[in-house]
RNA sequence: GGUGGGGUGACCGAGUGGCUAAUGGUAGCAGACUGUAAAUCUGCCGGGCUAACGCCCUACGUAGGUUCGAAUCCUACCCCCACCA
C-alpha cells in the first residue's frame, strides 16, 4: 500500500515512484496546496488537467470548517472534494508559526484562537493525528513546532526538541489506527547544523517511516542557508523513502531542492501568485496586470501546454485582472500550477536520462530573478 | 432676458486668507507574496533637475485687483445647471 521505488539517482538527485492507496506519484513532484479542501480557485478537473498527482489539505483549517466529523460523514476528504488521487494533510504545525499571536504553545499542545470566529481550539499531537485520520488522506503529517527562519538558537532547539517529543506521541497514536493511512515525520532545527542533525537522528530512531519531511525552511532564512541545510541532511536521509521539502517553493527552488535530494514539494505561491497576477515564465516572473501586456496577442508562456497558455492571449488575461473578474485569478493559477508540475516532470525526465545537472544549471541561469 | 446655484489636478469630490502641489475616493503605474488569517498587502501618482536632502517651474474657468501672503476676498468677462419669462 505504501511503497517507494527509487528508479534512478544522479548525484543526489532522484527519480522514483511513490505508491499510495489512491495512486502512484512519479517523483520528483510538486503538490498543489488545497488548504481548505480546494486548490484555491480551481476545480478538481482543473487540478487534474495540470497534471498534479497529489494535493494537500490542512488539519487546522478543515477542523474549523467544516469540521473533520462532517468530512468523515461525507465519506472522507476524497469524496468530499471529489479528488480521487493521492492526498496528504498537513498537521497544523505550520499554523503554530503562521498564526503567531493567535496561539499559545505548551508542552501538551497548542491552543489556537480561531482566525475565523475567535473560538478557542486545542491541537495536540494526538488530536492532530485523530483529525487527520478522520479526514482520511493517504499521508498524514506529524504535528510539529515550526519556528521562524531568524529564530535564535534556543528557540530553534526548543522547537526541534518539542517536535521530537510530539513525534513520539504522534507515532503512538497513529499505531492505534487501521493502517489505511501513513504518517511522515518532520525534521526541524532551524538554521543550526547541530540541531538539524540531532533532529534527523532522533526522527530516524523513532522510525521506520514511509517518508520523511524537512520543515522549517523557506520561513525567512536566506536561500544559501536553505541549500546548506539540505546538503547537510541529504547523506543522512534514508534512500528508500521519499523526502518532502515542506512549503517550497518557487520554480528555481524546486530544481535546487531536487539537486539536493528532495522528491516532493508543496507551496502556496503558485496559486497565491496566480491570484495576485504574477505568472511564472521560463525567463522569470511576469506581472500580468502590467500595462506592457495591454493588447498583446501572445500566449502567456509560449512554451507551456496548459489550458491558459494554449487558449488565451496575454492582452485578455491582463484585461481580466483589470476588470477584476475571477476568471483571471483562475487562469493564471492554472498556469502557475502547471508550470511547477511540469518542471517536476521535466526534472524527472532529466534525472532518468542522466542530463539533469547541466539542464538544471542552464534553466536556473535563464530564469532570472529570485522567483 | 431675470433670479439662484456652480466651475478645483485623468475623473468624482473636500477645502473658503498663510500649516496647500492642494484631504478622500476612483482610475492609472510599480512592487511584494514559499507546509494559505492573502481574489491580499505596500509604494508612486502636475512638470523638470538630483543618488538623496532638496531646489525650480506651472496650477484651483479667464483677466485684472486687494493683501506681506489668495483655490479661498473684490471687479469684469466666459461657461454650466435649475427655475421664471
Amino acid at each position: 500500500m505504501f511503497d517507494f521505488t527509487l528508479e534512478r539517482t544522479l548525484g543526489s538527485a532522484r527519480a522514483g515512484s511513490l505508491t499510495l492507496p489512491h495512486g502512484t506519484v512519479r517523483t520528483p513532484a510538486f503538490m498543489p496546496v488545497g488548504t481548505h479542501g480546494v486548490v484555491r480557485g480551481l476545480s478538481a478537473a482543473d487540478v487534474r488537467r495540470t497534471g498534479a498527482q497529489i494535493i494537500l489539505g490542512n488539519t487546522y483549517h478543515l477542523h474549523i470548517r467544516p469540521g473533520e466529523d462532517v468530512v468523515q460523514a461525507m465519506g472522507g476528504l476524497h469524496r468530499f472534494t471529489t479528488w480521487d488521487r493521492p492526498m496528504l494533510t498537513d498537521s497544523g504545525g505550520f499554523q503554530v508559526f503562521s498564526l503567531e499571536g493567535l496561539r499559545r504553545i505548551e508542552e501538551d499542545g497548542v491552543t489556537f484562537q480561531s482566525h475565523v470566529d475567535g473560538t478557542t481550539r486545542m491541537l495536540t499531537p494526538e488530536r492532530a493525528m485523530e483529525i487527520q485520520r478522520a479526514l482520511g488522506a493517504d499521508v498524514a503529517m506529524a504535528f510539529d513546532h515550526v519556528v521562524p527562519g531568524q529564530a535564535p538558537y534556543d528557540l530553534a532547539r526548543e522547537g526541534m526538541e518539542r517536535t521530537l517529543r510530539w513525534l513520539e506521541r504522534c507515532r503512538r497514536r497513529h499505531a492505534q489506527g487501521d493502517g489505511a493511512q501513513t504518517v511522515w515525520p518532520i525534521v526541524q532545527g532551524g538554521t543550526y547544523d547541530d540541531l538539524r542533525l540531532r533532529s534527523l537522528e532522533g526522527t530516524l530512531e523513532r522510525g521506520p517511516w514511509t517518508g520523511i519531511a524537512i520543515g522549517g525552511l523557506s520561513v525567512g532564512e536566506p536561500k544559501p542557508v536553505m541549500h546548506r541545510v539540505l546538503e547537510l541532511l541529504e547523506p543522512g536521509l534514508p534512500r528508500e523513502v521519499p523526502r518532502y521539502l515542506m512549503g517550497v517553493g518557487f520554480p528555481a527552488d524546486l530544481l535546487e531542492g531536487i539537486a539536493r535530494g528532495v522528491d516532493l514539494f508543496d507551496c502556496v505561491a503558485a496559486t497565491r501568485n496566480g491570484r495576485h497576477g504574477t505568472a511564472w515564465l521560463p525567463g522569470g516572473r511576469l506581472n500580468v496586470r502590467g500595462a506592457a501586456l495591454k493588447g498583446s496577442t501572445e500566449p502567456l508562456d509560449p512554451e507551456c501546454d496548459c489550458e491558459t497558455c494554449t487558449t488565451y492571449p496575454r492582452g485578455y488575461l491582463r484585461h481580466l485582472f483589470v476588470v477584476e473578474d475571477i476568471l483571471g485569478l483562475r487562469l493564471v493559477s492554472i498556469h502557475n500550477v502547471r508550470f511547477l508540475v511540469r518542471l517536476g516532470e521535466q526534472a524527472r525526465e532529466r534525472v532518468l536520462d542522466g542530463t539533469f545537472d547541466g539542464w538544471r544549471q542552464a534553466w536556473v541561469r535563464r530564469h532570472r530573478g529570485n522567483s
